[in-house]
DNA sequence: TTTAATACCTTGTATCGCAAAGTACCAAAA
DNA sequence: TTTTGGTACTTTGCGATACAAGGTATTAAA
């Protein structure tokens, strides 16, 4: 049972990154690949197996739609978008994680 | 499966809980009752069954220690104690807990 | 036609938090 | 003395989440 740096940050990752699916989705459309570009890019790294049925929950869940599009390089992509219920619950987390840091920062301080 | 504001609460709050528990035990020895009770004082409820295998754990993992001692009121208590090694452990979740909250606040904006 | 790149999906495993039930100690009331 | 209620610690079974690893399919270039 190891407790490297990275461990803890995954262990923090724990079920934030629903959060963070429904908010890069909230901003643009995206298929699963440039989600996890995304997700890279700010240094939270996502894995395939995580992120595929995350996605199928959330669209099972109406949170999300999603079409097929063409590209020009490889096979057809599977482009994600927000419903209006998605956006409920993105507004439900906005509360919730500012409450959560908000906790936290009170914890550290009393 | 329901998606209440209660669980979206719930969802958040997953992995941080162990950083949670490693910063109250910083300010001063408790045992696993004062714990719940501070946790829900700052709005993060948590139950016994969470905690208590938490603090084995973090105790197993040498970042804790805990001593008994007689209570007034009851049976006696199990105060815990942070160690050196939970104080390390301790520092790099707050890195983490920093570069997250950055994190979303990065995939906000952009 | 083979290879490489892109993209999507599934299965098995470990871990975490919760619900529920259980054990034990103590003091005050009956 | 026995019972009751409060406090405290513990365990078991379950559902959900993320990860590791492997698999399938499409496209274009070699």
């Amino acid at each position: 049972m190891e407790n490297t740096a990275e461990n803890v940050r995954a262990q923090m990752r724990k079920g934030v990154l629903e959060y963070c699916i429904l908010s890069i989705l909230n901003k643009r459309e995206a298929y699963a690949s440039s989600i996890i570009e995304e997700l890279k890019a700010v240094g939270m790294i996502v894995v395939e197996g995580t992120l595929y049925p995350l996605l199928i929950r959330q669209k099972n869940q109406g949170l999300l739609s999603y079409r097929w599009e063409e590209s020009t390089q490889g096979p057809p992509r599977k482009y994600y978008v927000i419903s209006d219920k998605g956006r409920e619950q993105l507004a439900q987390m906005d509360d919730a994680w500012k409450e959560l840091v908000e906790t936290i920062d009170t914890l550290k301080r009393v």
